[in-house]
DNA sequence: CTGTTAGCGCATTCAA
DNA sequence: TTGAATGCGCTAACAG
């Protein structure tokens, strides 16, 4: 019952031609006739023909694969991303492989190996909350496989890199809370090895220093940002005496759960603690009140994305396009951080 | 600069013995003596060396691969699914092609396809919101490609299913809100196409009847469960005379973007209107009051479906192992329906 | 425009 | 326990 594959083999000799002239028939190969094209697309289909992508892989020495390693699926962003990614990524021709590191460094690594063995065409990259050494990517770019960073990044001038500026965005919403009049503003952030903490975090100290206002080094809590940590901070935040005026944690979820233990111990948001989050996860328009935060297009981001490492792919073997490129974002103001006159 | 790959030839050449001794030697076959194979192991690591994926896929007809295709990757039920599917497969020496259908049928046929010519060896997937024809699925069917369904699935003689029981669930959540004293229920849910939404429904018609409650149709609402539906749902709830007592969203996310809604008008939850809905989302953590939900386990759900797929691929080829599984789930009870006495 | 030929890198028979 | 030989299915010179 198990019949095989039917292969242009059973195809060309079904027509009495050649399996050249049927391989170039398929792809659409210039030097083809019409003709002889249409009667053997059509005869693979009635056939029930599919191309075994293994074999034309390795003869071709490529594969049309993209991989990627993200550290998890799950973020409202990431998805924005990877929906991104996919459709261009189809409507180039090329296919997904598409892993999670978990935000380790093992799995990372893990992650690599396998994407290195399956041949991938190029390597798209956001790095793992605790990745240290970029080692495992080593092959990839002594391979010369286009390798790129997006939003969690690391610079290499052997990588291309999509980010936001993180530093900037972190200045404004940092500056917008002391316009709403905060003064002792909390920071909840990740690991700062990773660009997208430790930039936010220069741009939340440079709005202190520019505003006059004294930077506080026992204000910034380096967290996994975990809901269980983000509650254990707040915690930490209502012990204090006199309470901070603010909170800007680097993510929403983060923002959230801190809102609601907040919440939970009578504090009143935002007139005793305002808040602001980042990322404008769909959570964040439903916690109340509304958390102010930033958007960045993540489906673009990922559009693009792909797009530079096909156009990349398509360049001639020597010549390398290496560039970084700084995608725009906005401050979304929302009433957790709006203090009444 | 760019050097090609070293390949089993140049270790064999590098070692004077044959490339069926090194493929040996590197696979752990039983016919080689624990000397070479070190041997090779070691002078494969010196040297550099990464197997060929496709050269052997090709040569042993068949890839190790699993491919998925579910609906989106950002929901957290999904995320949690497919770190577990990532997970077992990778315990289980698999890789996994992640693929997402947008909740269109027109794009689940174009991932079928191309997961098909990519030789995937099983293939798990949870379905769209708008499939209609399972076409896609037969030649997986006919060429004995072990095909599962989870979560949303459709009754096949030849695919292995996973889901929990949503009748119950439905119907647990229903009798829940009955007990708090709701008698007029709105129920917000999806295309009835699919298993998760039609079986909701009639666990929430069972329980209406179970306990004397007349069921309404046209407290029925099917929607694609957007925020910007469930929004409108909100403002149709508005506008009835007298009100629903009572509103069992198929989604928490839906149920969320309701009930900020319903409370924007000043609708006082749980009391004016009680509010439940399904999936234990970590936004159904962080709206206030709670909500009440069904909570059921996706990373295990993921792991069991990978784990069914590599059985049955470990299988005698004639003999076959289709099986509906049927994981449990939990009521958790929130503010969100919970009426003071 | 079409056919001939020769591998891509690996795993597996069969023989030694 | 090892080696020689073959072919998985496809593509790309090269030669008509």
């Amino acid at each position: 019952m198990k019949d095989r594959d039917i292969t242009i083999y059973d195809i060309a000799k079904h027509l009495n031609i050649s399996t050249s002239t049927v391989s170039r028939g398929l792809k659409d190969h210039p030097a083809i006739s019409q003709k002889t094209k249409k009667l053997i697309l059509e005869t693979a289909k009635k056939m029930g023909y599919q191309s075994n992508t293994f074999a034309s892989n390795l003869r071709r020495q490529k594969t049309n694969t993209i991989g990627i390693i993200v550290p998890r699926l799950n973020s409202s962003f990431m998805s924005d991303a990877l929906a991104g990614m996919e459709k261009m990524a189809s409507d180039s021709g090329y296919n997904l492989i598409i892993t999670q590191s978990l935000e380790t460094e093992k799995k990372e690594i893990l992650n690599a190996a396998t994407l290195f063995n399956n041949r991938v065409d190029a390597l798209i990259v956001s790095l793992a909350y605790d990745t240290k050494s970029m080692a495992h990517f080593e092959p990839f770019i002594k391979k010369n496989i286009p390798l790129l960073f997006f939003d969690r990044v690391f610079p290499h001038k052997e990588c291309s890199a999509i980010t936001i500026d993180n530093y900037k965005a972190a200045y404004e919403i940092t500056a917008h809370l002391i316009s709403q009049g905060c003064k002792d503003i909390v920071h909840i952030t990740g690991n700062l090895l990773r660009n997208v903490y430790s930039e936010r975090l220069a741009g939340f100290k440079q709005a202190h220093a520019d505003h006059d206002i004294p930077f506080r080094e026992e204000n910034v809590f380096i967290t996994r940002m975990t809901p269980e940590e983000s509650i254990e901070v707040a915690q930490k935040i209502l012990n204090r005496n006199p309470l901070p005026d603010a909170v800007f944690a680097s993510n929403d979820l983060c923002a959230a759960h801190t809102m609601l233990e907040l919440k939970r111990h009578g504090i009143k948001i935002p007139d005793d603690i305002a808040l602001a989050g980042f990322n404008n996860d769909p959570v964040s328009k439903l916690v109340e009140p509304g958390l102010t935060t930033i958007y960045y297009k993540g489906f673009e981001m990922g559009e693009l994305a792909i797009q530079m490492m096909v156009n990349q792919l398509n360049q001639l073997q020597n010549m390398k396009m290496i560039q970084s490129i700084v995608l725009g974002h906005e401050l979304i103001i929302r009433q957790s951080s709006l203090r009444r006159k």
